[in-house]
DNA sequence: TATGAATGAGTCTTCATTCAT
DNA sequence: TATGAATGAAGACTCATTCAT
């Protein structure tokens, strides 16, 4: 509580009334500055005061919208990646072409959001920090990797159904599908600041899906 | 700034006296002792006082050793990835058989290090929270990431050399097959207790050579 | 420094219009609803947040009609003892039975008011955190303290002057009469709940009753 | 973690190197020193920074010996109370002269407590925020409350059984003992200040001995 | 009048690091 | 060498108060 003494002594402050009611967009404002803080500093490192500054808002503000910074952290991912997972599940099951195709698609559009957007960081937050919310990292295999993983165990069963890829442990390698996009988002976060030129994330994709393909095929498919 | 070679400043100067076997044995019984509580809390998470409660010593005893936290971390790196990286280089060099067969047990080896040692766990370190420390970013990505990726690199231009590969972007390829590991150690570490039984390892990775051998595989020869 | 006279300035300047009885209404309101909040909480614990919330406004409104946390705390203690001491006093001057009967009377009805109403928590409130309130302070020691053991003084000189007790120091006398009320107040509002039944403070003030009328008896006189 | 930007930023401070090593004495000095600035302030008003510095160290010191302000705030009570009314319990029961004078001789001893330590405070902070802290309420309770009303009990029912007393209800009684040594207390706190000649609190015992004794009184007996 | 979004000063608590012993 | 008491910077979170609407 203010102390009595203090009541009076009304600074001249009061530079700029840049007051604003945002109660509608403030959750998504400062989700998105979190999105861009958390990729730079790390969930630890990250600073409340500095989501709010990027979020043109202040620390107490925040606690308006999120109960804390795991709460932040959570509905970040929450949105950021649950719901293209479902998005993904539906896209696979409404595809009617070849699934060698389908699957150098999904790959390629993957490839294309690690390379254009911030979320390549979500990745490296994840593995770094998830380990001190458990609830988060329950969530997190749940509704992220597993269903993730489902995903792609539906295209490779698809596609052994279809006889293009031969009868292959579908749970492994839907891991090995994945597996380079994952090094492609860490590279980008973590290593990509000490190349003279930047790392051809299109070129690895286009290896993967070569060599995946070719790998995968049935004997009498045409890779 | 720090620079890094300031980092173990303090080392030791290995006075003459050779008769009380603690002394020698310290650094590394740290080190160990930091191994095990980074898996666990992160770099971030873990206190000094863990490590040095797990090391049998005091907070003090690990500033003798080591200038902070950071130094600790990269003494672990060094010690841990960087001094095998090379030794497998020379290994490569020594091996006479076929190459699939050189590549296989090379992704065999790994895998046996990654389901049996917590340095499975570095990884996630690693990745979490390199960035925070720049140097080390730098260091990680010359002494460990390149090296790494140039001995596969030579693997793979022998196979192509030797007419067991087809010819394929070296550069790239290295970077899948390394990616199932980085996937399993980051699945052992980060998800497995939410699994009812354990994920097989050697199951991904006997998948993952089946698959990526068949893939690079030169069509005249036999995967 | 604010002085206690500002602390209400922003009072309602009674606008000639009555039609809207809430306007009217709310000052006591508020002050009900904070007599609550603070019994539960005390002054530093209660928010201007509960404090609205339970008198059915909002934050922003408790301003309208008090400076600040403080102000309300103030009004609540003037309006809740300070008239009820005035209203004593005028009722010992209108008596005119004899002495111990007046003050059995007296003493019965305050525990009567300690018991039914939650102005039992004032005591604990004032005593817990009148400190931090210097004009309050004052305030309080000439408004309620000072004047309520004038009533006592006035009864006691009384019951001397008509021969009915000894002669004793009236000052120390009055305190004595008072401080079991207090500690029955303060019984009832942090040490009740342990009760598996509840204190009997009528019993607590029929026994004060009983051993301060005949410790205070003149010799001849019938306690 | 300390940055490893920050590392050599060695600010030419180190004004003068006080460092005392002192276990033994450090927990006495922080309650000590926490006694004197609750007594101030109140639990809430007394910043961990305001204890540190009239102690003579830091903050973070005083988190080595206690967990929070409130285990301090426990530790002071039990240290400062409990072991007291101990004791006092122990001295009744080797008593042997005569009931009243026995009572008058505690009633004497307490105020003369009250009047020359700053133990007298504590009334004032347990009233006014034990209720934040449920354990220590139950345990000031059970510790402090009702072994002292026992203490008191025990003399009652002495003199009772003895016949220097008229059989009363010794609970009610119990606290009618003590309430004026507890406004007296608070007296001290709260309002002392505003006296231009102290309040005589030796006085107020004295009269209270008086009047309570002669309330007491059994009909025969000579107060 | 009333609202409630926004502010930001204030405080507890943690922990890497220092250094007298 | 080793200890561990002490330091103090740093950051999460709270909440009284303001003010545009």
């Amino acid at each position: 509580m203010t102390r009595l003494k203090d009541l009076r002594e009304e600074e001249p402050k009061k530079p700029a009334a840049r007051w604003r009611r945002r109660k509608e967009a403030r959750p998504s404002e400062i989700l998105e500055a979190a999105m861009d803080v958390f990729a730079e500093k790390g969930l630890t490192g990250a600073r409340m005061e500095d989501i709010a500054a990027r979020a043109g808002v202040t620390k107490g503000t925040i606690y308006l919208y999120f109960a804390n910074k795991a709460a932040v952290f959570q509905a970040l991912v929450t949105e950021a990646i649950g719901e293209r997972v479902k998005q993904a599940g539906a896209m696979v099951d409404a595809y009617e072409g070849p699934t060698p195709e389908l699957m150098a698609n999904v790959l390629r559009f993957i490839g294309a959001v690690l390379v254009t957007t911030n979320r390549a960081a979500l990745p490296k937050l994840v593995i770094g920090e998830i380990a001190q919310f458990p609830e988060l990292q329950e969530f997190y295999r749940r509704a992220v990797i597993d269903r993730g993983l489902a995903v792609w165990e539906k295209i490779l069963k698809r596609g052994i159904a279809r006889g293009e890829f031969r009868p292959v442990p579908t749970g492994h390698v839907a891991r090995i599908c994945i597996a380079p996009l994952l090094v492609a988002a860490l590279w980008r976060t973590l290593f990509a600041q000490f190349d003279t030129e930047p790392y051809d994330i299109d070129g690895l994709i286009e290896t993967h899906v070569d060599v995946l393909l070719r790998g995968l095929a049935a004997d009498g498919a045409s890779a």
